[in-house]
DNA sequence: TGTTTGACCACGG
DNA sequence: GCCGTGGCCAAAC
């Protein structure tokens, strides 16, 4: 049991994502002080659906399912996502202005 | 140990 | 408004 290492921070920070929100990798790179997005996305690389971290609701900012590829199968993370109530149409958000969430908004409150 | 890659983002033309 | 390039940091080879 090492230090926490960059995926442990980004799990911890999806799972905080509420249910029927979506964030970015941006926004979960801002909130850690990463600088690097494309840290964010690696890490949820090696997500598991038995980590209990909802990829799913982590999309690029232009609000598209760009890792959507890397699910099993692909169609799971738009599946996910409707499940929750998040409209996807054409592997994009719809609203996904309105659906962002920031790390910073409690989703207890 | 150095190089390459990676579910990206911001900026410039 | 779209396309191309740079940057960013960390892990894997």
């Amino acid at each position: 049991m090492s230090e926490p290492t960059y995926f442990d921070l980004v799990y911890a920070v999806v799972r905080k994502v509420p249910r029927g929100r979506v964030t970015t990798y941006g926004a979960i790179a801002d909130y850690l002080a990463l600088g690097a997005s494309r840290m964010v996305g690696w890490a949820l690389n090696h997500c598991r659906p038995g980590d209990g971290v909802p990829a799913h609701r982590v999309v690029n900012r232009k609000g598209e399912l760009s890792g959507r590829h890397h699910f099993d199968p692909p169609a799971r993370m738009q599946a996910l996502l409707e499940s929750e109530g998040v409209e996807v149409v054409n592997d994009c958000v719809v609203n996904f202005k309105a659906l962002f969430w920031h790390p910073e908004e409690e989703n207890d409150k």
